[in-house]
DNA sequence: TGACATTACATGTTGTAACATGTAGCTCAC
DNA sequence: GTGAGCTACATGTTACAACATGTAATGTCA
């Protein structure tokens, strides 16, 4: 039998409306998904951040992006690009050079080390993900990703 | 027109599975809410992690609630109940006994300023719920719940 | 009863998030 | 060309997350 939020939470009350359960599912759920997916990443020293920056990286190619530029390709807001490349680079994963151009700008790119690590992590990470969706129908999947796009849009 | 999750961040390929696409709206739209969550409670001094705990308590009623019992029923994992217990004592929010019958056990019940606190933020906070919400039919939100009820179980 | 495991919490440590502020480099008006 | 404003990044600071470890209180069983 399918645990419902309201147990996992031991929640003691009903939802006073289905929509606040909706929202509440939400948050959960990317907890839990989150919270697995930086327990298959670690295996591969990344946290759930430095992967996507990695796939954004490996998807600018040889041209790079710069810091800016990855801020706006992530998936969660992250306030602190810098620290984070520092780290990254520090762990051999990308590389930073200054734009000439612009001195402005540092062009991030992903290194071959950095490229391996993602090729090992990502086969990890599609079993859990399609594990957890084997269970939707097409048409429960093409649900899900229009409802919360109308959530995310503001009125 | 709704803006695909693609163009939010940025992708140039399409997604090679469309079940990856929902894991990701799950996770993006998760960290949405929370920023905009967290925006409304930062007027009212609190984060969403403390508003949380705040709702917990007060469901608990004068009996209260141990540290343990707290953790279970959040909505996602903190692993470090003692210092944001610790934090929130010190706001006032809240206030801890030690239970004499088991003085391993440490209850924490809702303040009088902790119930002030919680009753401002409230309606703020479901304000923007609604707003997000009012464009998904019930059977959107049905349909929503029971999805992501299936992804957090494990197969 | 006493050794040992278990429970519930506290604390140490490290890394990171979040926000504010600072600084170098570029652009454009005048 | 010089100063105002903007952009892109760096840094300071605080708070918090995550994990490991420590400690006191309780339960368990030979």
């Amino acid at each position: 039998m399918p645990m419902t939020l309201k147990d996992e939470i031991k929640q003691t009350k009903p939802f006073a409306r289905p929509a606040d359960e909706a929202l509440l599912s939400i948050l959960r759920t990317a907890a839990v998904l989150e919270h697995a997916e930086n327990e298959v990443l670690k295996a591969h020293g990344l946290t759930h951040t430095q992967y996507n920056v990695l796939r954004i990286l490996r998807g600018a190619g040889k041209r790079g992006l710069c810091g800016r530029d990855i801020a706006d390709r992530m998936v969660s807001h992250v306030p602190d690009v810098s620290r984070l490349l520092d780290r990254m680079e520090d762990s051999g994963l990308i590389a930073r050079t200054r734009d000439p151009d612009d001195r402005r700008h540092v062009t991030a790119r992903i290194t071959a080390a950095g490229r391996t690590v993602l090729a090992d992590a990502t086969p990890d990470l599609e079993r859990t993900g399609r594990a957890r969706t084997a269970r939707l129908s097409p048409a429960d999947v093409a649900g899900l990703i229009r409802s919360l796009a109308a959530i995310r849009e503001l009125p």
